[in-house]
DNA sequence: AATCGTAGTGTCAAATAGTGTCAAATGGTG
DNA sequence: CACCATTTGACACTATTTGACACTACGATT
């Protein structure tokens, strides 16, 4: 296994009728495995939801404390601490994502989980599908980058 | 041989029912001689699939690490690096590729293997034929190009 | 305080997806 | 043609994901 990939992959799941998110097994173990939680705190990001494992979670409120009074600070506290909620997972490794975070990410029925290394984004299906194409069309723009990055 | 042409030659290859692809043992022979590795990290490339030994895909990620924070380094994240997954080769010589990654190349049952020096594509016969197509066609637009460069 | 409705929890079991392996088919080589 | 390595299809098995439903907690309404 490649070294320090930590979260990484992508996975289509399906949201139940009372709004829980399967989570992937290759994510659970991850957490279990790696940092050592059986929960992952879930907040706000930019249009969609992240879930860090809970000691990566109080390192970025640390980080969020440090900053110089002011409003930036207030903003990370309003907008990303303070939705934030820890969210165990059940049985059959699935969170139960409160209701004003699903309105937020407009979460239903189908959504995308993916591994961002140390943290795993939660989307809507179709936002996910528009800014991975809007992605893409920045890539194509620089095939001389792309190729210079080694792909 | 031609020295150090690394991957070479191009393979039509079939997809097991439950989506695994199997792959030529030449690039098994040359990923387990020159490369140590018993497993190759996949992710999407330009609608078809790329595949990279694992030592050469952390020398990529850490070329986009080092990308200046800004919409190419997150556009790579997202679209290069986030759907990237190991896969381990079986018995067979074959590998299991995520569902969500044959969805992006339209992968079902045909599928084209092909050697680019360090790195191996994955491609649906169709699209491969499709592109394949187009490249002959701007080959021949120039002739010269095709002299000058010695064919 | 009793009732109702809504949101969330626990759990089961069906459906789906992935793994391991065997053996037949294929294709290249002498 | 006969041999050998490789590829392929198939099947049984295991793991994971999903839909469903009964149940609980809680707040609002009367």
């Amino acid at each position: 296994m490649v070294s320090n990939m930590n979260f990484s992959g992508q996975f289509n799941v399906s949201i139940d009728l009372k709004g829980r998110v399967s989570v992937p097994a290759t994510f659970r173990e991850e957490l279990r495995e790696v940092y050592q939680s059986e929960s992952v705190v879930v907040t706000t990001f930019k249009g969609g939801l992240v879930a860090y494992p809970p000691s990566r979670w109080a390192e970025i409120c640390a980080n969020v404390e440090a900053l110089p009074a002011g409003p930036v600070k207030e903003a990370n506290r309003r907008n990303r601490i303070a939705p934030a909620q820890e969210c165990l997972f059940n049985k059959q490794g699935r969170i139960q994502v409160p209701q004003s975070l699903r309105d937020y990410a407009d979460l239903q029925k189908d959504a995308v989980v993916i591994g961002m290394f140390e943290k795993i984004e939660i989307w809507n299906q179709q936002t996910h599908a528009k800014i991975s194409h809007e992605s893409e069309a920045l890539l194509e723009e620089n095939a001389q980058g792309q190729a210079d990055l080694g792909f």
